[in-house]
DNA sequence: GCCTCCAAGTTGTACGACAACTTCGCTATG
DNA sequence: CATAGCGAAGTTGTCGTACAACTTGGAGGC
């Protein structure tokens, strides 16, 4: 919200100039002394820019040669970065819309009412929205929220604002989220919201966001349509973190 | 292979800590030249090494305040790192194991060609397995490479070791992989292999795996019984990187 | 032609200093 | 007594310099 601090915004300028094109894949960045005095910062700043590249598999660095812009692989919809619906959507050059909108005080199912600390059957606020893309109905979300934190009121009248933004403007930005994928097979109303033959082929997104200390601060599931678009995620290499002894 | 870099060394020494619980979530950790003198390493390198925790959402820093260990969810089976199935099915203390084992070089179908910089039909390394857990069949995988790179011998006579083991000896190791999700009904030769019946729901892993260099070594495409695991993803954000203007 | 060795260049680590920020207790003030 | 404001202490962020570890390429000798 407030300070970018320097080596993020290092960082984000250095992701441009490789989005751009103008570090091309396999090119080596100019020596760290010599970018640093570049782009005006100290070294340990820069360095600091760099592992977050690093981390995120952008540039990868030999010692004692240089750093090197690896070849990245162009993606659809990175499932890695938590971004809504309607981005993914604007990403592939179509009109994202949203019909069918409805939100109301519903008491919540036995696994939403796990993660946000709730008794099966506790009311918790409710949003069901279909997605279009083109006017397509594609994706069907329901999204659950402590009454507390989003009433039903709150939660429609946000328009095409993001569920995201409206939880970091109340103090409640999302840190991280984990993701249950599996197949599913279009239910009753599931297939009719989406306008599909009853057992159409779906992918289904069960998602549970917690800020920073671990808060859950929202839970959705999201049913697309098996064709609607590529989702893909990128998996770093084995070795390198994470392994016990 | 050769040198774990000091900061790679310091970090994974705290992921421990923090696994075993040495250092509990919401925790504050000691302070950087506190915990550096400890460790007996200079501050820059242990900023370095909490740099790679916080990238990986294990910790959170507080400008003049702190650093704390981030209530991190615990992962089933976590997509965003890239491991073999045996370990995903060891992970659930089950037995792995093999059958249906056949390796014979193939033509290339178009969408295995085009990652692979070959014309379709042209003659690729095909390794198919029906993967189990505790005997039941679960996961059937196939996975090609270029004939150079592993030929028919060497792919079967790989036993229980990860083809992933198998190509960094051979000084190609995977740095990274996209894997692409879809569902999926079971087809006659999947069912038929999977001993599942016709349009049994599946989950379907497309993956292709490059070295740092972005040459593919590996294609491979894994058909998951849709209740076999929870595949769950890790995602990060929304802000902090990867947007453009 | 080939091998060895050296020098230059690059990233990795170390140390010290100060800036920016947060936290919390103390104090002055109403 | 309650409260707002101040300030000191502690923490992370940035900077600068120096040196170690490593790679690369070329000069030189064989």
């Amino acid at each position: 919200m407030s300070r970018p601090s320097l080596r993020h915004s290092i960082a984000s300028g250095l992701r441009r100039r490789v989005a751009a094109g103008d570090l091309a894949p396999g090119e080596r960045l100019p020596s760290e002394p010599e970018l640093a005095k570049t782009l005006g910062v100290s070294r340990s700043s820069l360095r600091a820019a760099i592992a977050l590249l690093e981390e995120d598999g952008l540039v990868q660095r030999l010692h004692g040669s240089g750093t090197y812009v690896t070849h990245r692989p162009i993606m659809r919809n990175d499932l890695s970065r938590n971004f809504g619906v309607s981005s993914m959507i604007a990403a592939m050059a179509l009109e994202p819309g949203t019909v069918d909108e409805r939100c109301r005080v519903e008491p919540a199912p036995a696994p939403v009412a796990e993660p946000l600390l709730l008794q099966p059957g506790d009311p918790v606020t409710a949003l069901h929205r279909v997605r279009t893309a083109d006017g397509r109905r594609i994706v069907y979300s329901i999204d659950w929220c402590r009454p507390e934190v989003l009433s039903a009121e709150e939660m429609s009248e946000l328009g095409d604002g993001s569920l995201y933004e409206r939880l970091a403007h109340r103090g409640l930005p999302v840190h991280h989220g984990v993701a249950t994928i599996s197949p599913e097979m279009a239910s009753g109303e599931v297939a009719q919201r989406l306008d599909v033959p009853r057992g159409a082929l779906l992918l289904t997104l069960f998602q549970v966001d917690s800020t920073a200390d671990g808060h859950v601060v929202l839970v959705s599931e999201e049913h697309h349509l098996a064709d609607a678009f590529e989702v893909t995620v990128y998996r770093r290499g084995p070795g390198e973190g994470s392994e016990e002894a």
